[in-house]
DNA sequence: GCCTATTATAAATTATTTTTATATCAACTG
DNA sequence: CAGTTGATATAAAAATAATTTATAATAGGC
């Protein structure tokens, strides 16, 4: 079977129109009703129901379970693609996002360094939740991420490092400035500077406000730590972060947080479970673990 | 790309023999050559080296790569085919293991004729660690499984529906027959007559000798509760089951036990995540939560 | 009733895969 | 060391399969 054909019928089920179809693959139409002739025939079964009344094209149940294995198997194969292409050119992606960069990798980067190893690294950058998918779909071979919870994903195999609180972090001139340590519940009528939502910063943040009962007036988010503190230095707001996700400024102020059992801020290595890892790879895979290990 | 190529390939970095695969698929070994070297065209790189010095074939680091895939992929493929012909054929394969099969069944299977839905189901039946691979694989579209933590398994879904102890089951003229209550630990010299290890009451079992430090001494293992009931009551030795597991029989005595923190068997409805249920099978779903939901 | 949009069909063309026949290559054999 | 063997490669021919071209069919809109 041809997998061209799977990716005419998964086009098919959403433009649900085959001269769409053709057009989008650059092929002529009776081409597209030949493709679906031939996985008819495959699989025994109607794949798809003109329904010319109405002038729509109904896609019929084992057309549905076909769809949803047909783009798995495209899928499969573009990560394949992929990851074929860095072993080739033994290039690792580690995908980076931008707290743990600053924070982890330099100590990382020079031991890579040391080994000769920097050149083929290239480095990807994003929110944890965001690189998760890039890791998925091949667009990286390995990833620093955070989260709230130890990692466990399907496909993805995660070792975690360390573990940092999240903090408070208000301007030097705030009025809760003074105190060392807060309840989350007191900061119900403040304004928050945060992340956007692909951070796990996020995800901890609203474990937060669900158990405190409150919805916190979010007037800004941003992607950059240095912005968000700008923000909160000039009493904007305050924001959320963890110890290490912040530089030390003197018009920034850390608070702790007293709340029984927060989420944490989990750093993990993480991988495709599938992923091959070249001898390159494997090396990086070992410094990291080496360096971040304690 | 054609998924005959794939297969090809996978044959060959398991038989390392072209000719070999030309056979294995009934072709001629010219064919298997230039399938290779297509695949070595579409993703760029070389799969195989031949090593004629010793007369062996070595997969590359992105053959290994592609292979992992290409098998996924075909078993993507197969399963598709499965699901698509259990579809178009309405029939609902269900899972179940002897001893849910025993207890939870009849109450279905009476919901399931009064509503004429008995005929389109068939049973797949196996232990429950057989169970969930016949599962992912699309022998069985829904599965009725036993578990000792709650089940969360890539790919599949889960809904427990019922929680029961675990208890030693001894024959009437057994010394321990006249108590009610034991520790785990008190067992330390009985023998055992157990399930096969493809049933969870293995885990369980594995857990509680775990937490009590001693290796107990398996005298036989079989598939049937019947058979373990008739040594049981023989004296052969002691059994480990669920309450629901054993018929009531004058010659065998339940005994509770005692231990803190003990596993439960979790009894759960099982189905794969991809799987696009037909009206019939989320008709049997329907009946399978409310029969079995309370 | 004619026009339009959409899908189907059939024959011709083009592309791809497989086979047939033969070559190459290295190890083994006497 | 010539000949044999087991394995894979190559090239041309044959067989299959996919795509295009041209045209038909169908139903709704005007």
């Amino acid at each position: 079977m041809n997998t061209k054909d799977l990716a005419y019928f998964s086009d098919l089920t959403q433009t649900k129109n085959f001269s769409k179809v053709a057009q989008d693959f650059g092929v002529t139409q009776p081409t597209i009703t030949m493709a679906i002739k031939r996985l008819e025939a495959e699989f025994q079964t109607k794949l798809v129901l003109r329904d010319r009344t109405r002038n729509d094209l109904v896609v019929t149940a084992s057309g549905e379970q076909l769809a949803v294995h047909a783009r798995a198997i495209l899928a499969e194969l573009d990560l394949t693609h992929q990851e074929i292409t860095h072993l080739t050119q033994d290039q690792t992606v580690l995908g980076l996002p931008p707290i743990i960069e600053n924070h982890y990798f330099p100590r990382v980067a020079a031991h890579l360094q040391a080994q000769g190893m920097l050149a083929n690294l290239q480095t990807l950058e994003g929110g944890s939740v965001w690189l998760r998918q890039a890791l998925r779909d091949g667009q990286a071979d390995l990833a620093l991420l955070g989260s709230t919870a130890p990692l466990s994903y399907k496909s993805l195999v995660a070792e975690a490092f360390d573990r940092q609180p999240f903090r408070i972090f208000v301007a030097a001139t705030h009025p809760l400035a003074k105190r060392q340590r807060i309840y989350f519940s007191e900061l119900k009528h403040e304004k928050f500077v945060l992340f956007n939502s692909s951070f796990v910063h996020n995800s901890a943040f609203n474990q937060f406000t669900r158990r405190n009962h409150f919805r916190p007036e979010v007037v800004f988010r941003a992607n950059d730590t240095h912005v968000i503190m700008n923000l909160v230095a000039q009493n904007v707001g305050v924001t959320f972060l963890t110890a290490i996700g912040a530089q030390h400024r003197d018009d920034v102020v850390q608070l702790e947080l007293l709340d029984d059992a927060q989420p944490e801020f989990i750093a993990s290595i993480v991988y495709r479970d599938s992923h091959v890892l070249t001898p390159a790879q494997q090396q990086v895979l070992a410094v990291l673990r080496t360096t971040l290990g304690e």
